[in-house]
DNA sequence: GTGAAAGCGCTAACAT
DNA sequence: ATGTTAGCGCTTTCAC
């Protein structure tokens, strides 16, 4: 029975031919170890919690993929809590994680969620958060460089030759939301443009948000040229809105989303938008997790060019009336 | 200790004030019950697992969304096994809730998966397929309505006035594929149209096989005025070919789709298609797991109509023209 | 290199 | 109504 063991555990002092007698007969006996007693007596449970948030959110749907991917790749398997922003579904979440004994949770909330710092750091299971975590060891954070890709997109919306871009936020309580919005202001004032206050719309991250946002940057006198918002989500409610007035997109408005979640790419037109990969974060987040000694890689985000964007309305206009006016001067 | 396991089980037998005191103790202490070590002794893991082929299909996020919630609303955890149709990747799956010990398998490929049940079926673990299932016990198959919601989908085109529908298929070997198919023609039938071979062509189900289908269809030299797909993801990529061919929907064509994953609603238009609501299938595949007496609830289907469907085109201007010839004539 | 024995944290059958 | 005990299936000393 130890021989056993030890050979399902590949432990070296076992005589390979008796090794392989054993692998023969597992086969023939259609013997399965059982992963709770070996849990129970090794005190490993080979578990690892994932929190997320918003279910309605496409983005957590890929996040969870890739999580249980790189979990199983790696031998774990994945336990799912979905908080919907209600503490008592949170407090269910981490009650089922501490029964299962799971060995590392990564919160990918965007936001802290300080009831579950308590009981998951006091059972000292190791934590890892998006963005921003309390300064405490077990705990570690995977850092998403919000800079680079919003700043590649104003760059692309000036070069384009947009001078009135409007930005769609998320919500002001959520950390991430409000890093995207202070990169959007980095980038701007870096390119030398002005952003007045009535360009900066806070939505909530959600279709109805993008909508509501068009609205208001609609009634503007001076509307922007181009929107950018805060994720795919707020930049589809914002084609439906635009399309509803009557607007082309990208001939008299251009949009840019930021998740690259993969809706975006059907839309009609495809939505340019700023990729921040799911996939990478989950699997940093598992890295993390297992391994605490090196802290997680940072996670980038990219400008991915679609067909939102164009040179803003009236553009052709002016080059052929100018183009016009010159031949006219011969 | 054996009181403690009493109060936490439940058992009415422990004098109400001992029991107090025991919850007392337990929230003082912060104690967490072991959950491998109950399923050890108990032999029960409160464990279900999934198992989905295809991960790129947006229909099975929100399938396992829902098998998760409804498994978590009766006090048990989700095991996730995608096998993205790869023999080995199935293997494994199987391996690791063979493993875990879990109470029951939900298998959602749309297909049989012979391997699956000789190693399930042979430890007695219940199993739940969808559409066709091998008849065994233990086994049990969630019955889909393709029927209904096909019917009331080509009725809603023929009463618009179309005469001339086609349907993108998915792959042949896929039985969900070929019931809807069949309903299709079914329903055609019904209602008196005769739908030529060439308005038939087989896709995939992914984007791709409907932006084939599409372009297959606009070759004929009567091409139909209303397609209608195997599910949404074929329908978005026939949206992305019509508007590549520069045609209008719904005023030059008109489309359905089928499944109406989330996207669908997003999308511009926003898609006309069939509901088939991963929630329910996945509610009645856990119910269907712990309760294998009664048989699982059939899931019905049923047209859903958004803004991708219109009178053929012509229509209009035939009605104008008509009426301008009646005014004419007085 | 291999077998014997202890024990992981709990539940259930048995006493009291 | 409560305490005592055996044992779930495995890993891990400890002998040999």
């Amino acid at each position: 029975m130890a021989t056993v063991s030890r050979v399902i555990n590949k432990v070296p002092s076992v005589d390979p031919a008796l090794a392989k007698k054993v692998w023969e007969s597992i086969q023939k006996l259609g013997y399965v170890p059982n992963t709770q007693a070996r849990a129970l007596v090794s005190g490993r449970s080979k578990l690892l919690g994932v929190i997320i948030s918003d279910i309605t959110n496409p983005f957590f749907p890929e996040l969870i993929q890739g999580f249980e991917d790189k979990a199983v790749e790696v031998g774990y398997e994945t336990l799912i809590g979905s908080t919907n922003y209600d503490l008592q579904r949170m407090e269910l979440c981490i009650q089922r994680m501490l029964e299962r004994k799971v060995e590392g949770v990564a919160v990918m909330t965007f936001g802290i969620e300080e009831p579950l710092l308590d009981r998951l750091a006091s059972q000292g299971i190791p934590m890892v958060f998006i963005d921003l975590a309390p300064k405490k060891k077990g705990i570690s954070t995977i850092r998403v460089d919000y800079q680079k890709g919003i700043y590649e997109a104003v760059q692309h919306l000036a070069v384009l030759g947009h001078r009135r871009i409007a930005f769609i936020s998320g919500p002001e309580r959520l950390h991430s939301a409000v890093a995207r919005l202070q990169a959007f202001r980095n980038a701007v004032d870096d390119i030398g443009l002005r952003v007045p206050e009535s360009y900066v719309f806070y939505g909530d991250h959600t279709v109805e948000g993008g909508e509501r946002g068009v609205e208001h940057l609609l009634t503007l006198s001076r509307p922007p040229t181009a929107i950018m918002c805060s994720n795919d989500m707020t930049a589809i409610g914002a084609m439906h809105a635009l399309s509803r007035a009557g607007l082309s997109i990208p001939r008299d408005i251009s949009l840019i989303g930021f998740d690259d979640i993969r809706i975006s790419e059907y839309m009609l037109p495809p939505l340019t938008t700023i990729r921040m990969s799911g996939r990478d974060i989950a699997a940093s987040a598992v890295t993390a997790l297992l391994d605490s000694s090196t802290p997680p890689r940072d996670v980038e985000t990219k400008l991915v060019v679609r067909q939102t964007t164009t040179v803003p309305a009236g553009t052709l206009a002016d080059l052929r009336k100018k183009s016009g006016k010159a031949q006219r001067g011969r």
